[in-house]
RNA sequence: GCCGGGAUAGGGUAGCUUGGUUAUCCUGGGGGACUGUGGAUCCCCCGACUCGGGUUCAAAUCUCGGUCCCGGCCCCA
């Protein structure tokens, strides 16, 4: 038996339904903020990722040679493509420039509890603005829909590279040496960041200002401690975010997103209940079209990981109520198998969702099948009836009976 | 890439320590008892030892390797 490859899902239509059931609401958050959806190539260019990343990146990426000889690779992100899109046609639309996507991306890690090699992202991108405000929407955005799904557990921490890159900066570490530095301070592994900045020649007292800088986490009144024009960003974004009537984010500069290519604001969302890989959304702002030959044009956008947010709220509990159809029509005997199937056509283009029995089962067994289908009525076309031009429709929850004229069988489905 | 735990019908499981007839039970699926009424009962049927090598008269059981799953490390764009 040949099954999935390490790391992928087959999605089984319950499973199926929940998903899009989410998926659709996300969609809808993400429009009612003035989004608007797009979809990329699932491989493209291999340039494109293996540009702007080290590496890791480059040993989990999904690459390959197509019969042209072209290097490809499976999009391991989005935000790449997004802003490769805009390079290519977007870049003289009138800005703001707000899109959402969804999708899977694939990367090669060992998977675990909420990662796989082939997972799904839902993000967004504004592009071509810098102000606290456009900030302000992707991390409203990214609130908005995680409270539409109904997480109750969460917490958003919000940082700003640009204090600890000033102060690394000022410090005297080696713009090359930066994100080497920054890496061991996101995982607050002093003792490794401490013997690092000593070989540089960077001093005792200022390597404590840094890490104190690192340690600078809490509610949104430890802005006050954020020094320059950082800490006045943040609190105006604060501010904003606060007037949107998104409360409850925290700070904290020890938020560094791991890569090079965000500029400022930096933020995180994570589920507790996840244990290990609880991360469920990321994003911040950054400058990437320079990159792609466009010009320099500042964005701002986030990606929630659907698989660990859908994992998240199973392990909250909240249940999902799988949908039935409307109406599925039973004959009652062999010779009304055609009868029935007229009734089956008459409903489906009348909009009810509908399903007949297909495998010439007796009326008991048809019946039984219908309740596992989560049929809301059971419509049993049988002689009696007929002879008035009727049928009996069965409520399957109930089992209350009435028998019902024909033509007004769709008004009584849908009443 | 590293560490640990696993894999028995579609789903959930017993058996494995101590090798020995036809591999247990529940559920599911198909048909029937019921010729016009479901989720009840009874009967019949379908359906599994993850794959490959080794030890042995004999392997689900012991052993080695592959694959996949689960938890963690690394990484996480």
């Amino acid at each position: 038996m040949i099954q999935c490859p390490r790391g992928t899902r087959d999605f089984l239509p319950d499973e199926m339904e929940r998903r899009r059931y989410y998926e659709g609401m996300l969609r809808s958050v993400a429009l009612r903020f003035g989004f608007r959806e797009t979809e990329t190539p699932i491989f493209e260019d291999a340039e494109l990722f293996i540009l702007r990343s080290g590496p890791n990146v480059l040993n989990e990426l999904y690459a390959f040679k197509d019969k042209g000889d072209r290097d490809l690779a499976l999009r391991p992100e989005m935000t790449a493509p997004a802003i490769r899109m805009f390079v290519n046609s977007m870049s003289n639309e009138p800005k703001p420039i707000k899109i959402f996507y969804f999708g899977q991306c694939f990367r090669y890690e060992r998977p675990q509890s909420g990662r796989y090699r082939e997972f799904f992202q839902f993000g967004a991108e504004l592009i071509g603005s810098a102000t606290p405000e456009t900030d302000a929407e992707a991390i409203a955005l990214a609130a908005a829909m995680i409270e539409a799904l109904g997480l109750k557990n969460y917490k958003i921490r919000i940082g700003h590279i640009g204090v600890l890159r000033q102060k690394l900066a000022d410090a005297g570490v080696p713009k090359e040496k930066t994100a080497e530095v920054l890496q061991k301070l996101d995982k607050k592994l002093y003792d490794e960041a401490r013997p690092m900045m000593e070989d540089l020649n960077i001093g005792t007292g200022e390597i404590e200002e840094i890490f104190e800088l690192t340690e600078t986490v809490g509610g949104t009144e430890v802005i006050d401690k954020v020094p320059g024009e950082p800490g006045e960003y943040l609190k105006s974004l604060i501010r904003i975010l606060s007037a949107m009537g998104v409360e409850g984010v925290e700070i904290d500069l020890g938020v560094v997103r791991g890569l090079d290519y965000y500029t400022g604001m930096v933020f995180e969302a994570e589920a507790p209940v996840l244990g290990a890989e609880k991360q469920i959304c990321g994003g911040g702002s950054y400058t990437l079209s320079e990159l792609f030959g466009g010009e320099k044009v500042f964005s701002t956008g986030f990606a929630i990981g659907f698989d660990r947010i859908l994992l998240a709220m199973e392990k909250e509990g909240i249940s999902y109520e799988q949908m039935g159809i409307d109406a599925y029509v039973v004959p009652v005997s062999e010779d009304l198998r055609i009868k029935a199937a007229e009734i089956t056509g008459m409903l489906r283009r009348a909009g009810v969702s509908c399903d007949m029995d297909i495998m010439g089962r007796k009326m008991a067994k048809a019946l039984k099948y219908a309740s596992s289908a989560r049929a809301r009525f059971a419509i049993i076309v049988g002689k009696n009836e007929l002879e008035q031009e009727s049928v009996t429709m069965r409520d399957m929850a109930s089992g209350d009976q009435a028998t019902v004229p024909i033509i007004q069988l769709v008004r009584h489905i849908q009443g």
